[in-house]
RNA sequence: GGGGGGCUAACUCAAUUGGUAGAGUGCCAGCUUUGCAAGCUGGAAGUUAGGGGUUCAAGUCCCCUGCCCUCCA
């Protein structure tokens, strides 16, 4: 890592203009130096460092479209009171770090503010201290105050504090207890009232909530008093620090209610502090930017960074340094957390900022194909050292820049050709309507012949190519000629006025993702303008119809636990559920502990009260297993033996540690108290333990086949089937597949035990040849699920090299007791889900059973293909293809069998062209006896019958071969096709006979009218059929009249 | 989740109200030519993404599925 001693200096003249409050010691600090500096004072006041979570979080549903935004993200379930106990998080008090936060996408949007000023950014890293119940406003200001002005040497005369001045329409009091331990720190005018919407955070709609305290710098100082620029959005009175007190919950319908346990979360952008301890005006002057822009300099040859804003950035060059340098530093951090640009969701926000970056880049700095790529190592460079993980594997993500940079090259290039299409038909379109307004006779001529002469008709719906070369008219005086590239306003000889409609922006915007100011500074290049307006209705209708298209609901009642009812069922002396029957799956008896409805606790609940809708069932303990790691529920039922009350569980979900049985009462009663059994669907458990069990040994044969570097990215068990993703740079080869399939199904066959224990997570994090996921964070002590191998054994040595033999993984599973109960595994399906990473799906047990005669029985029938006569033959290959397309079978058969069909698909092709050349050929031949009788007659109009069947392309052959012997003439084939009672018919009529009036459409359906049949084309060839064989003498008779009348009349 | 556009030879793309699926590049062969993406002639190469429908006739119109691009939530 080289990260200068010295920060760059881009503005010097507003160091000069300002008076410093900062220590001089402090001025040299580098931002890697700040932001350990944040984290050791908090860790000297008893705080965990706890990593910044991944800016890409996968189980949280309110960010699934967006990223990571806030330090409090990871913290979450603390706040909302659903923190599993198990949660390595759990028993945590005090906690500090620098987060990494995207704001990009979602609510909180700031990619397009970002580069136009000197603080947006789209990704920033957030310092924070929390508590967790512990300690509270004293403390948190205490310390804020501490740091600020005694380690960092901040004039306490430059800071204001806010407090929330309360709100009475919501029965809010004033914080005036922050207020008052403000006052022991800062003067009286220096602590201002805010108001709900600055200083009362709230997360959502419902949640956690409370008053909070923002804390602003003043960077002139100078002994003024800055107090009426307090958020102002004055860039030199900014907020720096914000103490959040969570204080309440908010409940559905906006009631609050204090919270059982009160937080501290507080949030300091690290970028905006280094600005301030390194006397910056702009966050972009610091030290975590300065070397992105040196290195955008040297990549694209542009002129220096000068830090100019709005107009004085002539050029926006500025503005291009600053959205590159922020963007480049989202793309680096939000690969490396897993998310890929994509087409859909958070991919898609990627996509879009990597773009912004690359024309911002090309259009301002003229930057060079792949110069965004070529950035991502300083990236890694620059931040590397706090974030680690960005330094595990930066190929892939500068491969990924790397393959996005060029595919939005080839978008451009499409929507450019589009562009020029458009723009050739409006400048068509603008001459036409032009020359008629001047009186004048326009006209059009496009590739030397003339589209639209002068003073014809016109239409404007002819559609022109971008590369059309086109001459505009007066008359006969060409007054421009050339291709739309060529085309500038500037130097036209008319006054003409061109537009681009707005239908047409809208489409270039909407297809290929121009936005409107690309199209307008490419129009402005060539002096045309853009409806804007017209793009804005455009715009709008298109939204309209977005969102007539989805409007569903299933109405289901949401069933969950949330902070304010965890509390109470601790309140009320309901202990945390025992689940660790789960793991047996046995009948188990318990007690009801509570009836949650959705809306509030209840005694009891029956059919006839409740039975309609989902509600949720806490016991003292539990058998099901709660969705966790990508195993899916348990169901079952709840029976009481006492009241006869049977409840069918649908779903089983976790919440702060109980377990909330979610489903339907079926039968009677159940009431609070009650013993009821446990009753898992066991089949059901049976199916989803295999398919687990089963993952763990498709992990590991994916390791024997392809090596160590083959990491888990996730993965899926339910009943039906098992998803596993990994990493791996290529398809998986047919060989690989059945090498994989065949030792897992080796596994299985050796019927061996599944042994799982809790073990010391130190000691088990040893074992060799262990599968964990990367960036997991594990309970201690650990569950190890290890199969063949007794834990013990694993524990007592955990180095012993034998151990890579077996699957030993980290588990909260449910798994089977012995192998062979999966029966086997069909691997169905592998394929590419992002570059990079691969996904096996695949079914054990029946399914695997049905899967593998599916392709037995697919095999006999493709091997029967070989007797078959190429007329049966044909429509069997087809009947076969399909449906090996379309069952579900294990892959490496699947490819056997396409392999198969391939070289019978080929023969096929041979078999039938062959026989379609013999056809044409003979064909030929007859039609060659005609031409050469009809060479030596006056008549000009010949008529035959062919014995071709329905073979079109034999017809066709026989046509031409006549009409190319006599050109002058007009030609009518028939063609029988006894079998079906068809006759086939075709024409061909030459130039001269088109001039003596015989069309040889109108001809054609002159002719099969007669024959019940029907038919058309063009003039000088048509084609039709009848469907009456015995008229074809009076058809042809009648096409002789017919044709001659046309020729003499 | 929804809207719009697309999928044609190995590659890049054409194909008028539905009426004979083509061009350039590349490939193969021959000729010409001692050079740097050379010239001429000939040739091979297509399930028009897959499936269904309408029609005398579908690359073209309608419906379904898959994949890609793009926009909106």
């Amino acid at each position: 890592m080289s990260i200068p001693a010295r920060p760059h200096c881009h503005s010097q003249e507003w160091n000069l203009s300002m008076s410093s409050s900062v220590s001089s010691k402090m001025l040299s600090a580098t931002a890697a130096e700040i932001r350990t500096q944040f984290i050791e004072f908090f860790k000297e006041r008893g705080h965990d460092f706890v990593p910044s979570s991944t800016t890409c979080p996968m189980n949280d549903p309110s960010l699934r479209d967006t990223f990571a935004n806030a330090g409090m993200n990871q913290f979450k379930p603390i706040f909302q009171g659903t923190l599993d106990p198990t949660s390595p998080l759990h028993g945590v008090k005090r906690a500090t770090n620098s987060q990494k936060c995207i704001r990009a996408g979602g609510k909180h949007n700031d990619l397009d503010d970002v580069g136009k000023d000197t603080y947006h950014h789209t990704f920033f890293e957030m310092l924070g201290n929390w508590s967790f119940g512990d300690y509270f406003k004293e403390e948190a200001i205490g310390w804020s105050f501490e740091l600020l002005t005694k380690v960092w040497g901040i004039d306490p005369d430059r800071l204001y504090a806010t407090y929330f001045e309360g709100d009475p329409k919501q029965d809010l009091p004033a914080d005036l207890e922050t207020k008052a331990i403000w006052g022991k720190y800062l003067a009286e005018d220096h602590i201002l009232p805010g108001n709900m919407k600055d200083n009362f955070w709230e997360m959502g709609d419902t949640g956690p909530c409370g008053p909070c305290s923002e804390l602003h710098y003043d960077r002139i100082g100078g002994g003024r008093n800055a107090a009426a620029m307090v958020n102002m959005d004055d860039p030199d009175v900014l907020e720096i620090w914000n103490n959040v007190f969570i204080q309440f919950d908010r409940l559905e319908g906006g009631e609050l209610r204090t919270l059982p346990a009160q937080h501290v979360d507080t949030g300091m952008g690290l970028e905006r502090i280094v600005s301030v301890l390194q006397d910056k005006r702009s966050n972009y002057d610091t030290d975590l930017f300065g070397p992105l822009f040196e290195k955008i300099q040297a990549l694209t040859g542009a002129r220096a960074y000068n830090g100019k804003l709005g107009d004085e950035d002539e050029g926006g060059v500025d503005e291009a340094y600053r959205v590159i340098a922020d963007h480049i530093r989202t793309l680096v951090v939000a690969i490396t957390d897993g998310t890929t640009p994509s087409n859909e969701g958070r991919g898609y926000v990627l996509r879009r900022i990597l773009r912004r970056a690359v024309r911002y880049g090309r259009q301002k700095l003229g930057a060079p194909q792949g110069f965004l790529t070529d950035l991502a190592p300083t990236v890694v460079e620059l931040l590397g050292g706090a974030f680690p993980e960005l330094a595990n594997d930066p190929g892939r993500v500068i491969g990924l820049i790397a393959d996005e940079e060029e595919s939005f090259g080839k978008t451009l290039d499409r929507g450019i050709k589009m562009y020029e299409t458009i723009g050739t038909t409006e400048l068509a379109n603008s001459w036409w309507k032009y020359g008629k307004a001047q009186g004048k006779k326009p006209g059009i001529h496009s590739g030397g012949t003339a589209v639209f002469p002068e003073d014809a008709g016109y239409s404007e719906d002819h559609r022109y190519t971008h590369e059309d070369r086109i001459s505009l008219r007066f008359g006969d005086d060409v007054i421009w000629s050339g291709k739309f590239t060529d085309f500038n306003l500037s130097q036209f000889p008319e006054p003409i006025q061109i537009q681009i409609s707005g239908e047409d922006a809208f489409k270039l915007y909407d297809t290929y993702g121009f936005p409107i100011d690309l199209t307008q500074i490419m129009a402005e290049e060539r002096g045309l303008k853009v409806d804007l307006e017209g793009f804005e209705r455009a715009m709008e209708a298109a939204k309209e119809r977005s969102r007539q298209g989805g409007k569903k609901n299933d109405g289901e009642r949401v069933v969950e636990l949330r902070a304010e009812q965890i509390a109470k069922l601790g309140v009320l002396h309901v202990k945390t559920t025992d689940d660790s029957h789960k793991f047996s799956g046995h009948d188990t008896r318990a007690s009801v502990k509570a009836i949650w409805n959705g809306k509030k606790f209840e005694d009891h609940a029956s059919l006839g009260s409740d039975g309609m809708h989902r509600i949720g069932i806490v016991l003292d303990k539990t058998c099901f297993y709660s969705e966790m790691g990508g195993q899916v529920a348990d169901a079952g039922e709840l029976r009481c033996a006492k009241s006869g009350g049977v409840f069918k569980v649908e779903d089983t979900k976790s919440f702060g540690g109980y377990v909330l049985h979610i489903g339907r009462i079926s039968k009677g009663k159940i009431t609070c108290t009650n013993d009821v059994i446990c009753h898992l669907n066991t089949k059901r458990r049976i199916k989803i333990a295999s398919n687990h069990t089963t993952t763990h040994l498709l992990n590991f044969a994916l390791r024997e086949v392809l090596g160590n570097s083959v990491d888990q990215r996730g993965s899926l068990v339910n009943d039906e089937k098992l998803r596993f993703d990994f990493v791996h740079n290529s398809p998986v080869t047919p060989e690989e597949i059945a090498k994989i399939e065949e030792i897992v199904n080796h596994q299985i066959d050796q019927n061996l035990t599944v042994y799982s224990q809790l073990a010391p997570l130190e000691q088990a994090k040893d074992i060799a040849g262990l599968r964990a996921v990367f960036d997991e964070t594990y309970p201690d002590p650990v569950r190890v699920v290890s199969i063949g191998i007794e834990v013990d054994q694993l524990i007592g040595n955990p180095t012993n090299d034998a151990w890579k033999t077996a699957s030993i993984e980290f588990c909260g599973g449910t798994h089977i007791e012995t192998t062979t109960i999966a029966q086997s595994f069909a691997l169905t399906v592998e394929e590419g889900i992002a570059k990079g990473i691969r996904r096996i799906t695949g079914l054990t047990g029946e399914l695997a059973g049905k899967a593998f005669a599916a392709a037995d029985e697919l095999s006999k029938r493709v091997d029967a293909l070989g007797s078959l006569e190429l007329g049966e033959l044909k429509e069997a290959f087809q009947q076969v293809g399909n449906d090996v397309d379309a069952m579900e079978l294990p892959a490496a058969r699947k490819n056997a069998l396409r392999a198969q069909l391939g070289s019978v698909a080929k023969k096929l092709k041979e078999a039938s062209k062959a026989q379609a050349a013999a056809k044409a050929g003979m064909a030929q031949e007859l039609a060659m006896g005609i031409a050469n009788a009809a060479k030596g007659s006056s008549e000009d109009i010949i008529i035959t019958t062919l014995d071709l069947g329905s073979d079109r392309n034999a017809l066709e052959a026989a046509v031409a071969t006549i009409s190319k012997a006599v050109p002058e003439k007009a030609v009518m084939v028939f063609s029988t096709d006894a079998q079906n009672n068809r006759v086939a018919v075709m024409a061909s009529v030459s130039e001269s006979m088109i001039g003596r009036g015989l069309k040889a459409g109108d001809w054609i359906r002159e002719t099969t009218s007669i024959m019940g049949g029907k038919g058309g084309g063009r003039p000088n060839s048509a084609q039709g059929s009848g469907s009456d064989v015995g008229k074809i003498k009076e058809a042809a008779e009648h096409a002789r009249t017919w044709a001659y009348k046309q020729v003499q009349g």
